[in-house]
DNA sequence: GTCTATATGCCGATAGAC
DNA sequence: GTCTATCGGCATATAGAC
């Protein structure tokens, strides 16, 4: 059980059943890989924090390019989501490891960030969670959203009024004080 | 594909799977009814919003019970996850029709804090859908928070640290100024 | 109403021809 | 390497005895 099926994959990308499990040995491995690389992209803007950074253009800019992987690609997303939903059965040593590791070091940066006084003193993990959740949220519940709004990311003044609202939600809180 | 198998359910709830279908008719009409009664309660706290409350008590209230609820029921908070992402096939009308009214009837009640003044001027429905994404990030997405914090809402003090930074992330944005 | 037995269908995986 | 055919397992659903 994993959201879809070897007949779905095989007809989508063009190539036979048996062509996938050929170069991947079993669907487990072909998830494995695929959700690998789609946990590497979707860390890599994390990964350009630094201190030096004046930190609201940091998160202000960071919010933007998470909310643009939820437009570009909801299924990774969700695929993403149905992953960890299920106790990360194929990917439970990837955030174990260099997914807890990444964040740590970029909560030290957050850290010094609020030692200078850039930023107000709020919990660096919590300042990452929310950012992850209210940006995955529009690809993740995309369904619910436009039951409720009528609207999607796709939609580009709908994507502008998300991101503002997001943005000014999250650097509001952290403007010091 | 609905994340379990009525062999589950039947031997969870200890009644056989074929009594399971003679009650319920068939697994979706199971699945139809659990998650109508789940989404009714998941909603209950949203419904006490109301113009005469002071906004921030209000708001930090719900994320208060929101939080409470992906602390002692985060098997059902997935649950819902699962069926929107899939598109909500079971329960498309429940989010178009009922969901969506209350929504916007509690955006006016927003919209009249926001014009009185008692609140910075957001976009109600993008606050509404950050509570319930930063909220129900802490169930549906534990695994992932337990990997990378080696915690989890069961942990009093986690809970507690988790509440204060969204009250103070979310109540700081709300803030007039 | 509750049980056992079984029909039916889907999916992952393998065998074997080419 | 790529195809067709098929096995074996699991899950929903139904038939029929009690």
């Amino acid at each position: 059980m994993h959201g879809t099926s070897l007949d779905r994959v095989a007809t989508e990308a063009d190539v036979s059943k048996t062509n996938l499990l050929y170069y991947f040995g079993s669907k487990d491995e072909l998830y494995v890989s695929v959700l690998r690389e789609l946990l590497d992209v979707w860390l890599t803007p994390l990964k350009t924090f630094s201190v030096e950074q004046d930190p609201l253009v940091a998160i202000g800019d960071y919010i933007r390019v998470k909310l643009e992987l939820s437009r570009d690609h909801p299924e990774e997303s969700r695929l993403f989501c149905m992953e960890v939903m299920q106790g990360a059965p194929l990917l439970l040593a990837e955030l174990e490891q260099p997914l807890r590791e990444l964040v740590e070091a970029k909560v030290k940066v957050i850290k010094a960030w609020i030692d200078s006084g850039k930023i107000a003193p709020v919990d660096p993990h919590h300042l990452i969670f929310s950012i992850w959740a209210t940006t995955q949220h529009y690809a993740d519940f995309q369904t619910q959203v436009k039951a409720v709004t009528g609207r999607t990311l796709e939609d580009p003044a709908f994507f502008e009024e998300v991101l503002q609202n997001l943005q000014a939600l999250i650097l509001n809180g952290l403007r010091p004080r």
